[in-house]
DNA sequence: TTGTAGGCGTTATCAC
DNA sequence: GTGATAACGCCTACAA
């Protein structure tokens, strides 16, 4: 392994000129760099990033903690992240916690080890009562979730606003018997929590009742989960007329378990979801959806992490940032 | 911030012993590692991960380079990687290359400054031609595409066989006049060029013509492109009943171009795709695919690359695995 | 069982 | 314009 020692001494200079050259400082006489340059080519040098790490107290990376990467608003959330990141000379290394809280811990942990420079946290098992482990100095963003009080940075999605718009839409195409399929309801600092508040709060407002009856839990919101509960509404002689799905992957599973009833979407029930993922749009019938702004959100999560990490020990006012977000009408609740 | 000293004088003790107590190390009598566990505790001690991977030599991260983590593909095998990876104890890292040559060569050169320990690469850019800028003493694992000859070790897809597989089982369900949707045919070292002998080998071989104006060449495997492309095929009276779709992603924008042309699937043309994304099952008809088993690749990639990590400089035979496959008969292909 | 010495490869500082 | 020196924080030998 060749170091920055072996260079310098082959091109007959300090190992010092060699980092000069490297690093494209002024100062070096272009005959000196010109054979520092050589004899790297010739011995294959390489930068030890490691070593410069260590050096420079940064490593020009930053972690990225999802449940899965797999599930499409992830994955296209961290598309916009790792591309953000980019913009900024920083790589991006992804854990997956599986919405495992432990896991979540785990990778802040890591952050603060100083294997990353940063953290985003796309946090799902994390509330309220978690806040003192959140309070770090080592730079941190929330990412999507709505942690109250918490005492970090935190890019939020619109969640109750985008959720009553949803329901609002349906409401507006003629619905009456709105059902919400949505995850656990453990308290209002979830997705499901504050979306199904903005399904409620549009409800009220219109005047039509909140029956229990017309929400449906599911454990975990995937296509399956979607299917499933699908199936049970349909033959629940319910009368459903629309369904709010929290997110684009159980709404992509609840067309599909209409379609295995026989239920014809928008005819005889409208379907709307929430995050516009890429596939949306090509579904048949393409899938109406709440648009958060990906690439805004990412944008704003990695320079709110910069600045942390530019301005360090600084205490900056904490920052919350909530995306905008706007309704887009496709096939699914098109009017009959 | 906090180093192995601060702990060692807090704790009375060598930094030695503090080192023996972090890593778990036998022979620190109790009443010691209780003190220096509680020096620990009280200085918020963290340790430093970059001096740690200078002195190992290690740094415990991987690198994925894929051309788009938001691709359901990608994020497919990217979760599956991350997890196998996690199972030796290895953080993923992943770079977005956008499928352009430059962006894999960068991507490969980061992993050879030791910021990685080795590297992953879904390679679409690279060819043959690159051969000699693939042969590297750093662990590299070319995941995918086929490179003839490539001096590294290789996860390959059933490309040929899974594409000769999945054009039979349209004839074996009564298709005659079965079209290609794939990227730029450039030559046969990748995805479409492979998959396009595939089909090929399977219509000569049941006797059927090879008819150019079946197979559709579109720029990008987009859902946009499947579907521009779909409705074309559609109108041109051909009298195409079936076409193979060199991936999922394309294949459903196929169903959605055949949709907006009142074409019905499975009853006028059938559609088969290549991955076994998880949406094809949910889609509506769902989509019959070629499941080339990701979890298994994503294993055996990351045994091969731990492989050559555990033995630097060992000049270990080369490495093929090429996954084994099924046919997944969905309703986008049932018979009438 | 614990401590001492030294170096992993790089770069900031400051002198020449 | 170039070089000597000294860290960055940790861990492997070896010594006690």
């Amino acid at each position: 392994m060749t170091t920055i020692q072996d260079v310098a001494r082959a091109a007959g200079v300090s190992a010092m000129t060699v980092s000069n050259v490297i690093n494209g400082h002024p100062n070096v006489r272009p005959a000196t760099r010109e054979r520092v340059m050589a004899a790297m080519t010739r011995l294959d040098y390489r930068v030890n990033v490691a070593a410069r790490n260590l050096r420079k107290g940064r490593t020009g990376t930053i972690g990225l903690a999802v449940p899965e990467i797999d599930r499409p608003y992830y994955g296209r959330l961290a598309a916009a992240l790792i591309a953000a990141a980019a913009r900024h000379g920083l790589r991006v290394a992804v854990e997956q916690t599986g919405a495992v809280r432990e896991n979540e811990l785990a990778a802040l942990s890591l952050s603060r080890n100083r294997l990353y420079d940063g953290l985003i946290l796309s946090t799902v098992g994390l509330g309220p009562a978690d806040a003192d482990r959140l309070r770090t100095d080592h730079p941190l963003v929330i990412l999507g979730e709505r942690i109250f009080g918490g005492p970090v940075d935190h890019v939020a999605m619109p969640n109750v606003d985008g959720a009553h718009a949803a329901t609002r839409h349906l409401i507006d195409r003629g619905c009456r018997r709105i059902a919400l399929v949505c995850g656990p309801l453990a308290g209002e600092t979830d997705v499901s929590g504050l979306r199904h508040s903005g399904y409620t709060r549009a409800l009220t407002e219109a005047g039509l009742p909140v029956q229990p009856d017309l929400v449906r839990t599911v454990d975990r919101l995937t296509m399956a989960a979607g299917a499933a509960a699908a199936r049970e509404l349909a033959f629940g002689g319910r009368g459903v007329d629309g369904v709010f799905c929290v997110t684009d992957t159980v709404a992509l599973g609840v067309l599909r378990g209409l379609a295995d009833c026989g239920v014809r979407v928008p005819g005889e029930v409208k379907v709307i979801g929430f995050d516009d993922v890429p596939e949306s749009a090509y579904l048949v019938p393409s899938l109406s959806t709440v648009d958060p702004d990906h690439d805004l959100m990412a944008a704003r999560a990695v320079d709110l992490l910069v600045q942390r990490i530019e301005r360090p020990g600084q205490a900056l006012e904490r920052q919350e940032f909530v995306s905008p977000f706007r309704v887009v009408a496709r096939e699914s609740t098109a009017a009959d």
